[in-house]
RNA sequence: GGGUCGGUAGACAAAAUGGUAAAGUCGGCAGGUUGUGGCCCUGUCAUCUGCGGGUUCGAGUCCCGCCCGUCCCUCCA
């Protein structure tokens, strides 16, 4: 084939290759460890959802919505979305199915490919993975501190050490729309020092002009009215008890009132886990509660609080930190024979072992016994097996130890059970 | 979507001021070495500079378009 029409992996998508695929293993293992910890359930949704479900609950202003969602027509014209975020289909499948039946709290948990059509960088891609948790029926701040220390015991357990938790409340909407009309009057008396964006943003989100990078609207948004002084009883109170609980958890935390999560769908508390090993910070994860989302889809009225994060990103960070994944998968055994005449046999007992559950590799192409074993001591390997054609005339099998270069022969039909003793000693 | 820098073998990578492109390292394969250790030695592995076009006697190099990556904005996970 020619150069020019090899097909590649589309724009901002990528392949996860047999040398990194562990890393994505060891990751969702932990992932669903502190899962099962905590006592969530998994639930796999759609890969694709209706475009609406989306639009309707993110909120159509997002950036998501006007230009990141991959949406787009099938044979018979219905509208669907690839999936842009996971909350979302969660809380469709939770009240089409009427998950609340019989158990007034549901706790799931999901992981999965997500969808944006972003413009790809390191830490950023078309497709990429994400880990979720949805706690859904209560309101109460406990529910809040367990979401958040789930977090924290992922980071933590993963061995990452260079993350902070920044806290907020955004209050709810009452709340809300007092602080939107303070930071409008705030910013109005400085409208012409604003950029572009944010010129627009007074109008449509004045909440996103405390996050705006730009210098000058930095500086004026630091002395703006801070969220926490407009918090209602109810929410101040809420926050309070938060913060409480996480004290008594020993869970280390900064407040950070311009923390402003993208989603339309938040109130109340929202956080974040911030990597602090690279310079760009970027969000590891991120989470908040949504009591009025449920309703908003047509459920009953059901409040609710979630988190997920972006499992490449916790890869780099720990890398950066040089983290263990585990170990890459090796052949318990490596089977060699001397020559052609006994490659038969060798099949045999490789066949024999690997239906005992052991994990071995059989040599098929290279015929030279020097060469077996190089491969067999590259493959990382701790045993070999050797079948020539002595072994064969007496019903026998080598086994050599690799590490400790002791080498023995044994039966063939005792080949199995003594192979299933050494490896499982050696795990 | 705006801007930056970049793309040379399977991987990494050197050199070429518009004038014969490709050293080196790793890796693969074969042999040295037909039953025993990662070493070592030898051979071998690209009609070719991401793709397409233009300028030129001549383009990896200059120009235009596109693709892909990178970083900064925007935004997020």
């Amino acid at each position: 084939m020619s150069k020019q029409k090899m097909i590649k992996a589309p724009r901002g998508t990528y392949d996860i290759l047999p040398d990194q695929s562990y890393k994505w293993a060891w990751i969702s293992d932990k992932f669903k460890q502190v899962a099962a910890s905590f006592n969530y359930l998994e639930l796999v949704t759609p890969i694709f959802e209706s475009a609406q479900l989306f639009e309707r609950s993110v909120g159509d202003q997002t950036d998501i919505i006007e230009k990141e969602m991959y949406k787009f027509k099938d044979r018979k014209g219905r509208l669907l979305a690839l999936r842009p975020e996971g909350t979302a289909p969660v809380v469709r499948s939770y009240i089409e199915n009427n998950l609340r039946a019989g158990n007034s709290i549901s706790k799931l948990f999901y992981n999965g490919p997500m969808f944006r059509y972003d413009r790809p960088q390191k830490g950023r891609y078309r497709q990429f993975y994400q880990y979720g948790i949805e706690y859904i029926g209560t309101a109460d701040p406990f529910a809040d501190a367990e979401v958040i220390l789930f977090s924290d015991y992922l980071m933590s357990g993963l061995g990452l050490e260079k993350y902070r938790l920044e806290i907020n409340s955004i209050g709810c909407s009452l709340c809300s729309e007092q602080y939107n009309k303070a930071l409008v009057t705030y910013f109005q008396r400085y409208t012409d020092q604003l950029c572009s964006d944010c010129q627009k943003r007074i109008k449509n989100n004045p909440k996103r002009l405390l996050d705006c990078k730009v210098p000058n609207c930095k500086s004026l948004a630091d002395n703006a009215p801070s969220m926490l002084d407009y918090l209602d009883e109810k929410c101040q109170e809420h926050f309070e008890q938060l913060k409480s609980h996480l004290d008594s958890l020993d869970v280390d935390y900064i407040v950070n009132p311009k923390i402003v999560r993208g989603l339309d769908y938040y109130n109340r508390t929202a956080f974040e886990i911030i990597d602090i090993a690279t310079e760009a910070q970027t969000a590891l994860l991120g989470g908040g509660r949504y009591d009025n989302l449920i309703e908003f889809l047509g459920g009953k009225d059901t409040p609710a609080i979630g988190m997920a994060g972006g499992i490449e990103r916790l890869i780099a960070a720990m890398e950066k930190e040089n983290l263990p994944f585990g170990e890459q998968p090796k052949p318990d055994i490596y089977v060699i024979n001397n020559d052609i005449s006994t490659k038969k046999e060798a099949m045999l007992v490789t066949a024999k072992l690997r239906k005992n559950g052991l994990k071995v590799e059989f040599e098929i192409e290279k015929n030279s016994f020097n060469k077996q074993f190089k491969a067999a001591l590259k493959s990382g390997a701790n045993f070999t097996a050797i079948i020539g054609e002595d072994e064969k005339n007496t019903d026998t099998v080598t086994i050599k130890n690799l590490r400790k270069e002791e080498q023995s022969r044994y039966k063939n039909d005792e080949i199995v059970a003594i192979m299933n003793e050494k490896c499982k000693k050696h795990r």
